[in-house]
DNA sequence: CGCTTCTTCAACCAACTGGTTGACAACGAT
DNA sequence: ATCGTTGTCAACCAGTTGGTTGAAGAAGCG
């Protein structure tokens, strides 16, 4: 559990740049190499490379071995192990909305019981 | 949808940092003033406020003015654009590895087809 | 009013980040 | 063996970040 945490630190980190969001998006339609990458953008080529490599330490993506070339391509289940993350908490927070919910209604449930001398269809 | 790309930016490079994912968490359960967030950590009191400015200005958290207390609470909303991003790079990574299976099943059967000379069942 | 509580703002510092350029490593082709 | 292609590594620079301390704002309480 201790190495997820920087795992997740990593991954949210990598995706807070937009380029690499963008590579991202880029490499959802088809693997890459860095120099294709890299075409679309201003920057230089070094650039790209480091923020392929990036991503690559946060697991997001790997790279396979073709001659010179080095191909990389999504890693699915880093994505996972995010959307988990999120997902835990946003549903725990939803769960206790929920509670607070049903209680208010209970409490002012019992706030009409309490006083039977206030108008009650009101 | 250029709104959303900052919106994203500041989303993920918030969660970067694991003291405000524990921050995210603890709100999780609870709403909580400032002063509250900060009692378990060793470090400033001023330093959790920033960490709670960060996550305000990422749109993940919000917060309500009650007398000179300012209690934070979570904003789901910020943590669906998240799950929505990764969710939908996911989804076409995944079905790009399914159609790319279907690809290479089919082009093996063509091998096959192609050399009735080899052996077939190797 | 003055005092305490909760919170933010300002200035500063060390570390990290995204960009640059230049050198170089690995492999294929000629 | 040399050349071109593909990519990484190293050094550097400017801007941001997470931390500190000290001062100050805002709201309740004596």
């Amino acid at each position: 559990m201790g190495d997820s945490t920087q795992q997740l630190d990593r991954a949210f980190a990598a995706l807070a740049d937009p380029t690499r969001r963008d590579l991202v998006a880029r490499l959802s339609v088809s693997d890459a190499t860095v120099g294709e990458l890299a075409e679309p953008y201003d920057v230089s080529f070094q650039a790209i490379s480091k923020h392929v490599k990036v991503l690559e330490e946060a697991g997001l993506v790997t790279r396979s071995k073709d001659a010179q070339r080095r191909p990389v391509h999504l890693n699915r289940e880093a994505f996972d192990l995010m959307t988990q993350w999120i997902e835990r908490y946003r549903r725990e927070a939803e769960e206790r909305y929920r509670r607070l919910d049903a209680l208010l209604a209970r409490t002012a449930q019992d706030d009409e019981d309490r006083r039977p001398d206030k108008e009650q269809a009101s």
